[in-house]
DNA sequence: ATAATCTCTACTAAAACAATAGTCATTATA
DNA sequence: TATAATGACTATTGTTTTAGTAGAGATTAT
């Protein structure tokens, strides 16, 4: 029921690319700097985020990583698929190996596996970039007008 | 977001004990033909979940293991966290760690991951061993009824 | 030209996972 | 009471996954 880091870097730094968008590019060595991440662990994070259309870069001086799509059209389950693969608990939930399942005892187990994974992508795919963003602006007011009020 | 071999066993092996309750004890031999599953790995499983307080064993010649509660008072999650261990998706969805969470922006990813757990945790704790041996019985019926009403 | 940047492939250390092996302890029963 | 059938326990092994590291190459602003 654990996430790796791959996709949990993956995550932060679209989260970081998605509050820049449209201001240009962001080295990779800033994102690593920002996210607490291993630069070239993050390195190739950012090329198999590349691979899946998820962000785009310019390459030389002055270059860097900047996000290809809207952060409103990014849902978090499609990018943790993507990593990850199939968000299902166990290969059981799948449809294919059902059919294959001769055990009927254990295929009580397959509405439960159905569940968790309904309810799983139900939070995943229901959240955009978009809006973590705009939670994540809501949060930095927060603290700021915190400071004034004081 | 996958469960382990190790639970898979031990959940399809407590729906066999429970299936047997208040019927004697299951020997490992027998609980590892019919979960398909290697004997010595299920010895472990089993001493794993008596440890647990879930199963209780009788040794010696006709010995066996057999469900230490009533099937109704055991909840899928208490099983899957005693084996895997936390459900949260990411060690940032407990509280301790948020409290050591500096990063702002990672943080509305904690929002997240406390839904997902939380919907995980609807279901598989709301689910008792009892409850799945009703359904198990239920689709044995219906398959037998399907055998005599072709 | 060159320095800063992304690109690509390969490698490695450590942990987790799944399973296997072997020896010891207990007990029904012949 | 000997013995065969069972559970108890610890150690070991092979594989895969995870997380990270290394280094050489390609591109581009200045």
């Amino acid at each position: 029921m654990k996430i790796s880091y791959k996709s949990d870097y993956a995550l932060k730094t679209l989260l970081e690319l998605a509050l820049h968008y449209n201001k240009g590019v962001v080295s990779i060595n800033d994102l690593a700097k920002k996210g607490d991440i291993p630069y070239k662990f993050l390195e190739q994070v950012l090329l198999t985020l590349k691979k899946g259309g998820f962000v785009d870069s310019k390459r030389g001086v002055s270059g860097g990583y900047f996000l290809a799509k809207a952060p409103g059209t990014i849902t978090l389950g499609e990018v943790i698929r993507f990593i990850e693969g199939p968000i299902e608990p166990l290969m059981c939930a799948s449809k294919k190996s059902y059919d294959e399942c001769k055990d009927f005892n254990s295929c009580v187990f397959r509405d439960i596996w159905n569940q968790v994974y309904t309810a799983t992508a139900m939070v995943v795919d229901s959240v955009t970039f978009g809006e973590l963003v705009r939670r994540a602006n809501a949060k930095h007011k927060e603290s700021h007008d915190y400071v004034y009020t004081i």
